[in-house]
DNA sequence: CCTGCTACCTGATGGC
DNA sequence: TGCCATCAGGTAGCAG
């Protein structure tokens, strides 16, 4: 599910509940979870490590150990959760693949479908998909100029660019679609005929819908005590993303799903000019 | 190198 | 009801 607004408030709000502490038993009840590594190695690295900070790339959660790091990526269904009495992870009750018990309560990675991911690094480097990140979505070197830059280098669809971790770090099926629709612009657009106005626009159509997102994400904060919550009621704050059929909230069009490199994507075809 | 396709998983939903 | 197809906020791995 998360795409960076949520990890990023996952990563604000977790931070000074897990900052400080040990990590002093792991416990992998799932091995899936730590593919293609192995659980034995997951608990040699991360027994007794010290949490020094948490941080995001992309779509990753990074945990700063005091020796190496501990990267989790959700995908689709990934979570986490804490739980105050590290008892409470370890009963049968609740799927939980990971428990991470501490000095101070337990952290849960929990993916029922099992595509998510929980690796230990000894340096950020020896992640392919970590190497890989092109330019954060929040970060100061997302500029215009970049975007433009990206845009230009070679003709792709719009939509296609703005999901491609190699280029803008961070977006998803969700945020993109609604980056290019507050842009006013069309997902199967040849990004390098982008003119120079349309490429301000959408950068600044991107910045302001991460913004959104991010407070959104933020208010109200993660609970990662409560089984059943997980960013529920994204759809509030969704102007075109899973809307197929339902008027544009712009022009009243009806908006479309089409396909894109094996996604939907939603979009009007009135008011997203191609 | 780059691009495009499938596999990886499980569960919910809708049509017949 | 049951059964089958399709869909889901993503990426790694592979072929061309």
């Amino acid at each position: 599910m998360p795409e960076a607004p949520e990890v990023e408030a996952v990563t604000r709000t977790l931070r000074p509940l897990v900052r400080g502490i040990i990590i002093q038993r792991v416990h992998v009840r799932h091995a899936v979870a730590v593919h293609p590594q192995s659980a034995a190695s997951l608990k040699t690295n991360t027994a007794n490590a010290h949490i020094a900070g948490v941080q995001r790339r992309g779509k990753y959660l990074l945990l700063m150990l005091d020796r190496g790091c501990l990267a989790m990526h959700f995908k689709f269904d990934g979570r986490i959760l804490w739980f105050d009495d590290p008892k409470a992870a370890l009963a049968r009750r609740t799927h939980v693949d990971i428990v991470f018990e501490t000095n101070k309560g337990a952290l849960g990675f929990v993916d029922q479908r099992h595509l998510g991911r929980a690796h230990w690094l000894a340096k950020l480097e020896d992640s392919a998909g970590l190497r890989g990140l092109g330019v954060d979505c929040y970060s100061r070197e997302f500029t215009r100029e970049r975007l433009l830059e990206m845009c230009r280098a070679r003709p792709l669809p719009l939509k296609l660019l703005l999901m491609d971790q190699a280029r803008v770090a961070g977006l998803g099926n969700i945020y993109a679609a609604e980056s290019l629709w507050r842009a006013r612009l069309s997902p199967l657009r040849r990004s390098d005929s982008l003119t120079d106005r349309e490429g301000r626009a959408l950068h600044k159509a991107v910045v302001s819908v991460l913004g959104r997102a991010l407070e959104w994400c933020l208010n109200p904060p993660p609970d990662f005590r409560n089984p059943a919550w997980w960013f529920a009621d994204l759809d509030g704050m969704l102007r075109v993303y899973g809307r197929e059929g339902q008027p544009c909230a712009r022009c009243r069009a009806s908006i479309c799903r089409i396909k894109q490199g094996g996604r939907s994507t939603y979009f009007c075809a009135n008011c997203q000019t191609s």
